[in-house]
DNA sequence: AAAAATTAATTGTATTATAAATAGTATTGT
DNA sequence: ACAATACTATTTATAATACAATTAATTTTT
């Protein structure tokens, strides 16, 4: 995870929120006291602190005094904050929390192919064109398939014009890698799926906004469709 | 703001977290460093440092030896933080900006009214029905027109089942406060606008998600086309 | 048994010292 | 004159120590 580059206190906050994630401390429960992470790592209680302090800007502890460090419910966790999505990478793959990441994503990414096809400027259009040709490459085995599609929505996202929108890149991007974890194996883009995205980008070119919504509606719907299927499956299976 | 019972730290985190909103200190520039920061606040330097790193760790600003500390870009900026939210209101009305968060409303709003009508259980209806019960009290001038108006779309989101949704309570709170800074006055809830509430509620406790996110869906584009027309004619004076 | 006082554990803040990183300046070599 | 190098000074990063404030747990008092 690179991280030698990076200064004591983000090393520590980088694995603390690993470890929360992992459930290694669960929610309610309590972390080490400052002294012991002190020991733990062999760090000083300055760098320490200011590692506690940054995980309790994200939400995902509170220290108090004689109560000590303890981790906060889901609930008070920032989950849209960058590191706390990577984090949750290192967690345990969950169907329901893929489900809820494409109910998100069914939701944002019709309204964000409206907007591109409202707002879209010259610049949007090549970086999401450029995407599309690496998506292209991808069906013939050029580049790689989940990054390609990683950059393409996050082109389409950049191009609403919409800071709000722009920030949920990181967001899709995990969102992309924890439905691969549940297709484990590296599925190439499809000619079908590569369609279906250059299609949304011709809605977005021609400033077509409500075709680019229809278009990206129904592969999100179908996405998650499956996946609610999968879970019905599992919850019979179960019972 | 209610400062004086938090800490140190969280007093500066705070002050600057505001101050950075209201651009003091603007994208790009320098905050005073560590020591100007010490002498100016009456602090030491622990805490000025925490306050620097729960800054960072929500991505307003950087700090490097020797470069200081600056405002990072705003794409930079965990804008779905709670407390970044709060600050966003100490900022400079803008018409842009509302444009944004009603932009975002109405590709959340309709989709959380469906996941309710899926999954809210007795306890989220319970929650949903107190809340619309304020509004009505609000037509009558009984309750806070505005709270109560909060507290039904932040009900509807908890119901939806999902964490994302429910993380996005502080956001759809702030956008109807932004918005409410652009109504000046204290508008009543009007027995029209209790009314596209109340169906919402009804069908989403019977179960019908699809006529759930038509009725939210209408509202939100409604709220939207009204800003659309405000910035175009904006615009049009302008130039 | 209830209330009050005490104790002890833990975080909060302050201070001082030193290390590391780096922008700016000066020096050197060609 | 120019480029590469070395130096310097500024600022943050880390460490270590001391004490204050908070509060859960315990003990004492009533």
């Amino acid at each position: 995870m690179e991280t030698s580059h990076r200064n004591l206190t983000q090393q520590l906050v980088h694995e603390l929120g690993k470890a929360i994630m992992q459930e290694k401390y669960p929610v309610g429960s309590s972390l080490p006291s400052e002294a012991d992470l002190c020991s733990q790592y062999g760090i000083s209680r300055t760098a320490t602190r200011e590692a506690v302090k940054m995980l309790t800007a994200k939400g995902l502890i509170s220290s108090r005094p004689r109560q000590g460090i303890k981790v906060q419910a889901i609930k008070r966790w920032n989950l849209f904050d960058t590191d706390v999505l990577e984090w949750v990478l290192h967690g345990k793959p969950d169907l329901y929390m893929l489900r809820h990441f494409l109910q998100l994503r069914l939701a944002l990414e019709p309204e964000a192919a409206y907007l591109a096809a409202q707002y879209a400027d010259q610049e949007d259009l090549v970086q999401i064109e450029a995407a599309l040709v690496r998506m292209k490459d991808a069906t013939n085995g050029y580049d790689d398939t989940h990054e390609a599609d990683i950059a393409f929505h996050q082109s389409v996202l950049s191009a609403s014009g919409n800071p709000f929108f722009s920030q949920l890149k990181t967001f899709i991007a995990t969102a992309l890698k924890v439905n691969i974890r549940f297709t484990n194996r590296m599925i190439p883009v499809t000619l079908v799926e590569y369609q279906a995205h250059a299609d949304i980008f011709e809605y977005i070119k021609n400033k077509q906004p409500q075709l680019a919504f229809d278009a990206a509606l129904v592969t999100q719907k179908a996405t998650l469709a499956i996946v609610n299927k999968q879970i019905e499956e599992l919850e019979a299976s179960t019972n």
